[in-house]
RNA sequence: GGCCCCAUCGUUUAAUGGUUAGGACACGGCCCUUUCAAGGCCGCGAUGCGGGUUCGAUUCCCGCUGGGGUCACCA
């Protein structure tokens, strides 16, 4: 038995695709489930890119999610191709020798041959076979078989490229881990190119000649490969080498749609109303930390989204791995550990998926409210400085303000200050920011919601107000305002240990039973008047967290409020 | 168009030659409740069509329809 060994082979396109993580994932788990190792290979053949820049987010990307490889480029090598693992190199454009050997043999064996076609002539070939309804194979006219050819051809000027000879008779079967046997007839495979008339390399042929030299004992990989498979067989068949075993995913579809998830769609998966939900509530936050959502990577397609909204990797990574797969008839809450203990190829559906962004939801929210507080507050912090209601006075973040140069996750020990309430020393913001999350407890799904609570952070004399909520609670309300004033003069007698939500709700009550009123004649102008909402925390939780000081405070401050009528 | 793949609630999925076809998300309702969440309960809702095989088919076979992938000197 050999060693089982996947990889995952990203080209270097600048972003990290949903459905290729769901890919990775996939061959990610297998790999540790038995053992194996997981390789990242970089498949930059196409070496017009700025490789840096193109790769590191999907560097970046895979390793937030925890998806982790065992071989592959250096995290922080990118800029200079750098690899590790017993097969270095593992970026394609640095093995071009690799690949020349292969076509030399391919060459030598007669497996492959030199082609003078022009485009055009073999254009025309292809046009007149779709013309009369059948399968394209190149009539082999500018095959040159000797070195006599060779001159004569490249008199005409021509350039050549190398072709595979594949045959013209008989059938291939693949035999597909998920998709059982897949019947090919030779005859509808064509000579394709392996190597460029510039010397360069094909994808199908530095792919095989890769997967041999890693040693890949599985190749898995998403459905659209299935009909490169043949190819990329007799590659394997014609060098003599050993056939991987094969699983075809089925690939990541549209909302609502079996066609494949394209990144450069969004306007089109925009009009998906739970899509836009997604994408909105993102953009809600990424407005207020000062993020541009006008960037290519402002979309749920791309994983570097979820990241900036404050999603966490447990969330996506549970959801992805329900696309395609399923376990039993109950079970759908899994962490990693769980997933590699549990996934088999053999459970991998056919269909394709299409991606579900209010499940993706559900699950995020799922694993983010089972955080405990202080994960949440390491988190939280980020979107707090960006946003200018906190700053770090200490650590590599004293200072820094800038959404992107702010880590997803901070050192809770790092002092911190509030820049709107001069009056909190340092010391207690986060035992402050700490009953906060805690209080707000389920509200928050995803780490920049907490951008949602920070009126507690605010100046008690100058925090912000909703007009509408206000109009509605206080001045349209006078009798609730009345009873306002009354109860303010009572929590001002309330001594300062009872300022906590149990005590806080048993006076209530008490002044409403003396008062024969119902809750809700009052609780609402109090809530306006203290938080400057209309919807919010529990009220005792929220006057908790404020103290009595802040409280009565923020009851005196009522004067300044508009008083205008809605 | 050739070749290949696929087909269970809106979505994701489970199941078996015999079940009231199960769960999750979403949706609707109710409960809880000071608002908003969360939570609990209930509901809505699917085997694409036509033929076979069979005592019986969602399941097996064939055809149809529909959807998708792929046919580059992209990866």
């Amino acid at each position: 038995m050999t060693a089982i060994r996947t990889r995952f082979a990203p080209s270097p396109t600048g972003y990290l695709h949903i459905g290729g993580v769901r890919t990775a994932l996939f061959c990610y788990l297998f790999a540790k489930q038995r053992g194996g190792r997981f390789i990242l290979r970089i498949d930059d053949t196409d070496q017009t890119r700025n490789v840096r820049d193109a790769l590191q987010p999907i560097l970046d990307g895979l390793k937030w999610l925890g998806i982790e490889w065992d071989e592959g480029p250096v995290i922080t090598g990118a800029a200079d191709r750098e690899s590790f693992g017993p097969h270095v190199p593992y970026y394609q454009s640095l093995r071009g020798d690799k690949y020349q050997e292969a076509v030399d043999k391919l060459l030598a064996s007669g497996h492959a041959y030199r082609d003078y076609a022009r485009a055009e002539e073999i254009q025309a070939e292809r046009q007149a076979a779709q013309d009369a309804k059948r399968t394209f194979v190149y009539s082999r006219r500018f095959m040159a078989e000797t070195e006599a050819d060779r001159a004569r051809f490249e008199a005409e000027g021509r350039a050549g490229v190398v072709r595979l000879k594949m045959p013209r008779e008989g059938k291939l079967v693949i035999h597909d881990l998920v998709r059982g046997d897949v019947e090919f007839d030779w005859a509808t495979e064509q000579d394709h190119v392996i190597q460029r008339a510039d010397g360069s390399f094909i994808y199908h042929l530095a792919n095989v000649v890769d997967d041999h030299d890693f040693g890949i004992s599985h190749v898995i990989r998403a459905e659209e490969h299935l009909s490169n498979t043949p190819r990329q067989i007799f590659i394997i068949q014609s060098l003599g080498w050993e056939l991987p075993a094969y699983a075809h995913l089925p690939f990541v579809a549209e909302p609502g749609s079996k066609t494949k998830l394209s990144k450069r769609k969004l306007d089109k998966y925009l009009k998906n109303p739970d899509f836009a939900k997604l994408v909105n509530h993102g953009k809600s936050i990424a407005d207020r930390v000062g993020l541009a959502t006008t960037a290519d990577g402002f979309n749920p397609v791309i994983v570097d989204f979820y990241r900036q909204v404050g999603y966490i990797p447990e969330g996506i990574i549970n959801y992805l791995s329900l696309l395609g797969w399923a376990l039993d008839d109950k079970a759908e809450f899994f962490r990693m550990a769980d997933m590699v203990r549990l996934f088999t190829l053999d459970k991998v559906n056919k269909a394709p998926a299409s991606f579900d962004p209010a499940k993706l939801f559900a699950f995020q929210e799922k694993h983010f409210i089972i955080l405990p507080t202080e994960e949440k507050y390491r988190r939280a912090i980020r979107y707090l400085i960006a946003a200018g209601h906190l700053q770090a006075l200490d650590g590599p973040f004293a200072g820094v303000s800038d959404f992107t140069a702010l880590p997803d996750l901070f050192d809770p020990d790092t002092s911190l200050a509030l820049t709107r309430h001069e009056e909190i020393p340092p010391r207690e913001v986060k035992a402050l920011l700490t009953a906060l999350i805690e209080a707000v407890g389920e509200r928050i799904k995803v780490s920049g919601d907490i951008l949602d609570f920070v009126e507690f952070l605010d100046s008690d004399t100058d925090f912000a107000i909703d007009e509408k909520a206000w109009a509605k609670r206080i001045t349209g309300a006078p009798e609730s305002a009345a009873l306002l004033d009354e109860y303010a003069g009572r929590l001002a007698a309330c001594p300062e240990e009872n300022f906590t939500a149990p005590a806080l709700e048993a006076h209530f009550a008490a002044f409403l039973e003396e008062k024969q009123i119902k809750p809700a004649q009052l609780i609402h102008a109090l809530r306006v008047a203290v938080t400057g909402k209309g919807v919010g925390i529990g009220m005792f939780e929220a006057l908790a967290l404020l103290g009595k000081e802040r409280t009565l405070k923020r009851l005196a401050a009522r004067d300044r409020k508009p008083d205008e009528s809605a």
